[in-house]
DNA sequence: GCCGTTTTCGGCCCGACTGTTTTCAGTCG
């Protein structure tokens, strides 16, 4: 059972207890459980009972069932309470202004199932009979229930919503009243997808504000509005949330809607330990404020350095910040080579030439062409002889081009048995091997790690390309045992990859952080197929700072000369 | 149901907006 679909149960087990009136702490536990389990690297499944009571937010009761349900595939308590809420029930949670409340109102007096029952009461006015259900209510209801936006309630890519927020925050500058404007939420935190956009303002009088977001037009429809907070749902499905607060609360308004929600629960708890309040107008002792105007005075007040947006999840960087051993994120400017890239050789898009000059646009020394292998026989896939060609050309071009360094390099098919496409003489000749699994995704996970370790184990491979394989919202990712990848590849010295393809975004970010802890070195690589793809670099990087990972981690830091004797360090 | 450098019991983050209210509960983030 893979690690999400723990999660899954938890969190439904968590809904329908809601359904039942439970203890809302007892709910919190189970949805703070299935973040928890989420957020580990590991494979839950293969961990022993003690620990799993090891992970924070985690205790004996839950740790058996977890346990219990890896072993069984199920849990009695779901069962039972699956019985006594049907399914087209907890489907009613998707229409705004229902919680559980209501919902279990609508089940006891009305008897009703789902969103069809739900309907015809709405139509006929039998919901007045409820206290609590007016007329607007059960305008709202036939509504939500008649508009199915197109794709309301998805998650769209972090690179999607980067082109939204750019045009917002150009329609929104435009607003003269405005003081200081940023976007939060999970945007600001980089994830790699985006479930809607929160826009903090800061300016004296909100007015003027709010009107300037409403006239944004890919505005579709105004889902609320008060005097400081505005939402509306776009054309495309996306919402957008809007706070406006005075200049004096900006940084207090910033840390709360950049969130995490557990990040947040967990500085305010902070705060009530040390006699404070926290919310999104300040840090207050009493009724005077201590802090408000910026995050950094918020943090400081509570004792903390500042902590970046990308690494607040709750998931250690409080803990850290406190002891003084916050990392030192790695940044974009770190960056002195791309370590993966495509010409029109194979599937490319552009020659060699037109990489190198954007390569070198980009304030990169170095890059290596890593074309297909032979076996991608639709990308036109390189075998040996070919590769000497393009060596030859790379060769030429290395002497007329200054200011870049071309490397040859591959991206070889890893088979499925874990042996490479080329011979192991055509790639000794090569500066950066990069093995990629680009078919049976799917094997089962014992399989795919002995693949993936024999791979590793290669002396000429350098690292492994999108080690997951996974297309977010398209391809799930392919399983394998990660624990025992990292110490092989620890012990080969390969490194890991991050796939700065938006959709990619391979390693994800807790095993970026799995990757450091276990002593494995990763390469932020672009995996760019034109010139214009070299500038994704930039989610890699995101990518890697939600994993904590600092520049000594990356191998493509280090200057073109330390990189090309790396081997030699290794074996020392 | 979790958790503890005050606690193994008694806490558990905080506020805006909405609709239906005569003062607030439910929902949402």
């Amino acid at each position: 059972m893979q690690n999400d679909e723990i999660a899954k149960v938890l969190d439904a087990i968590a809904d329908m207890l809601e359904l039942s009136g439970e203890n809302f702490f007892r709910v919190r536990a189970y949805r703070n459980a299935a973040r928890a389990i989420h957020d580990q690297p590991v494979a839950v499944a293969e961990l022993t009972l003690e620990q799993i009571d090891e992970i924070p937010g985690i205790g004996a009761d839950l740790a058996g069932k977890i346990a219990t349900l890896t072993k069984t595939g199920d849990l009695p308590i779901r069962r039972e309470l699956a019985n006594k809420f049907p399914r087209e029930l907890l489907e009613l949670r998707e229409i705004p202004g229902l919680g559980p409340k209501r919902i279990k109102l609508l089940m006891d007096l009305l008897h009703i199932r789902g969103k069809e029952d739900l309907e015809r009461y709405a139509k006929s006015g039998k919901l007045h009979s409820i206290k609590g259900f007016g007329p607007k209510m059960a305008e709202k209801i036939l509504e939500a229930i008649a508009r199915k936006e197109p794709g309301s309630g998805k998650r769209i890519l972090y690179s999607e919503a980067a082109i939204v927020a750019a045009a917002l925050v150009e329609h929104l500058r435009k607003c003269r009243a405005i003081e200081e404007l940023e976007v939060a939420g999970s945007f600001r935190r980089r994830r790699e997808t985006i479930g809607d956009l929160d826009v903090v303002a800061a300016a004296a009088h909100p007015e003027p504000v709010t009107k300037q977001f409403l006239s944004f037009p890919a505005v579709a429809r105004v889902a609320g509005s008060g005097e400081t907070k505005t939402t509306v749902v776009l054309k495309d499905g996306l919402q957008v949330d809007l706070r406006v607060v005075p200049r004096a609360s900006f940084g207090a308004a910033l840390t709360y809607f950049t969130g995490s929600k557990a990040h947040n629960i967990h500085l305010r708890r902070i705060a009530q330990e040390r006699g404070l309040l926290l919310n999104e107008y300040g840090l207050f002792r009493g009724k005077s404020i201590v802090a408000g105007r910026t995050e950094e005075q918020v943090y400081r007040a509570l004792k903390l350095p500042w902590i970046a947006p990308e690494m607040r999840e709750d998931r250690g960087e409080i803990e850290a910040a406190s002891s003084g051993t916050l990392p030192a994120l790695i940044d974009r400017a770190d960056l002195r080579g791309d370590l993966h890239t495509h010409s029109t050789y194979t599937d490319g898009r552009s020659s060699i030439e037109e990489m190198a000059r954007k390569e070198r646009e980009s304030g990169l020394k170095y890059f290596a062409v890593t074309d297909h292998s032979r076996r991608l026989a639709m990308a036109h896939g390189l075998d040996p002889k070919r590769l000497r060609e393009q060596a030859r050309e790379i060769k030429n071009l290395g002497k007329q081009l200054k200011g870049v360094t071309i490397l040859r390099g591959i991206e070889v098919d890893i088979l499925d048995d874990g042996s490479l496409d080329l011979p192991d003489n055509a790639l000794a000749e090569l500066d950066w091997v990069v093995a990629s699994v680009h078919y049976k995704l799917d094997q089962n996970p014992r399989d795919m790690t002995r693949r993936l370790i024999k791979a590793i184990r290669n002396r000429n491979v350098d690292a492994i390309g999108h080690p997951t394989g996974r297309l977010i919202g398209h391809r799930e990712p392919s399983s394998f045992d990660l624990g025992e990848i990292l110490r092989v590849a620890r012990e080969e010295g390969c490194a890991m990859e991050i796939d700065s393809q938006p959709e990619r975004l391979d390693l994800t970010d807790t095993m970026c952080m799995a990757a450091k802890r276990a002593g494995v070195k990763l390469v932020i690589s672009s995996d760019a197929h034109s010139p214009r793809e070299i500038d994704l670099l930039e989610y890699g990087v995101n990518q890697a700072r939600r994993g904590w990972i600092e520049a000594g981690d990356v191998l493509n830091t280090r200057p073109c000369k330390s990189f090309r004797q790396r081997r030699a360090l290794v074996s020392v």
